[in-house]
DNA sequence: TTATTATATTGCAATATTACGATATATTAT
DNA sequence: ATAATATATCGTAATATTGCAATATAATAA
C-alpha cells in the first residue's frame, strides 16, 4: 500500500502525527528555527539560508504553514512567516502529558 | 529525487526531524499512547489493540525503536516495549526552547 | 520432539514525499 | 507599460513509506 490508514485511528491521534510529520524533515526544522533565529522572516532570506531551491522551499514552508506551525501574512512583495505558538504549544503539551502520565507508573524496562 | 538532501543540515537537525517523523503516524502515536495506558506492555497487547496486521505493527515498533522513542528487553517469548523518558524529554525540551526563544522577539504577524 | 505462541524479516504493490526546472502570478520599481 | 523581485504552482523523476501475505526465528508448552 503507502496510504497510511489514518481512517484507523482518532481526530486526535491524527491530528498530533500530521503535526511531528510536519516537523519530521530537517529543512522543515532548519526553517523553524531560522524563523527563531531572525526577527525579520520573509521567505527570500529562507532562500538564502537554506541550500535547497526556492520552490523546494515554498513547498515546505506551504507543509509547515498547512500544519499550522507557523503562519504568513503578505506584506507587499514578500511574505512574513512567523511561528504559530498555539501549535508548538499544543505539541510541547502533548509531550509533556505523555512523559508525565507514564512517570506514574511503574516501568518494566 | 525523493531523498532527503541530510547532508546540506546539521546532525542536531537531522536527529531532531528522525524523532518527529517517528512520531509522524497515527500508528505511531497510537502506540505511543497505547503503551502510557497499560502497565503490562508486550507486543500482543498491540497488535490487539490497533487494527494493523502484525508484521505492519512490528514494523512501526521497530521504527519506534530505532528512534529511541521506545525501548525493548526481552521477556521470555514476548517482549516488554516501554517508553523511552530521556528521548520524549528531548523532544519536549527543544519545543520548549523554541517557543521560548521566540517569545523573546517581536512577532511580526 | 512437536506444537504453540510471539515477534521479526522478506518481498512486493500501492501510495507518498522530496526535489527541482519551468512557468505562472502578483507586487513594487522604473 | 515594462522590468525586477518574491513567491507559488505544475510536471515529473527519484526515492521513501506503508501495509500485508508468506515465511522465518525463537522461546515456551505439551
Amino acid at each position: 500500500m503507502g496510504a497510511s490508514k489514518s481512517d484507523y485511528f482518532s481526530a486526535e491521534q491524527n491530528e498530533m502525527a500530521q503535526l511531528m510529520k510536519a516537523l519530521g524533515h530537517p529543512a522543515r526544522i532548519a526553517i523553524v528555527e531560522h524563523l527563531v533565529k531572525i526577527n525579520s522572516c520573509v521567505c527570500t532570506d529562507i532562500v538564502n539560508e537554506i541550500p535547497l531551491s526556492q520552490p523546494t522551499i515554498s513547498q515546505h514552508l506551504k507543509e509547515l504553514k498547512n500544519a499550522k506551525i507557523i503562519k504568513g501574512t503578505i506584506e507587499g512583495n514578500s511574505i512574513c512567516y512567523c511561528l504559530n505558538h498555539e501549535t508548538l504549544t499544543k505539541i510541547e503539551s502533548y509531550i509533556k502529558q505523555i512523559i508525565k502520565t507514564d512517570q506514574e507508573k511503574k516501568s518494566c524496562c
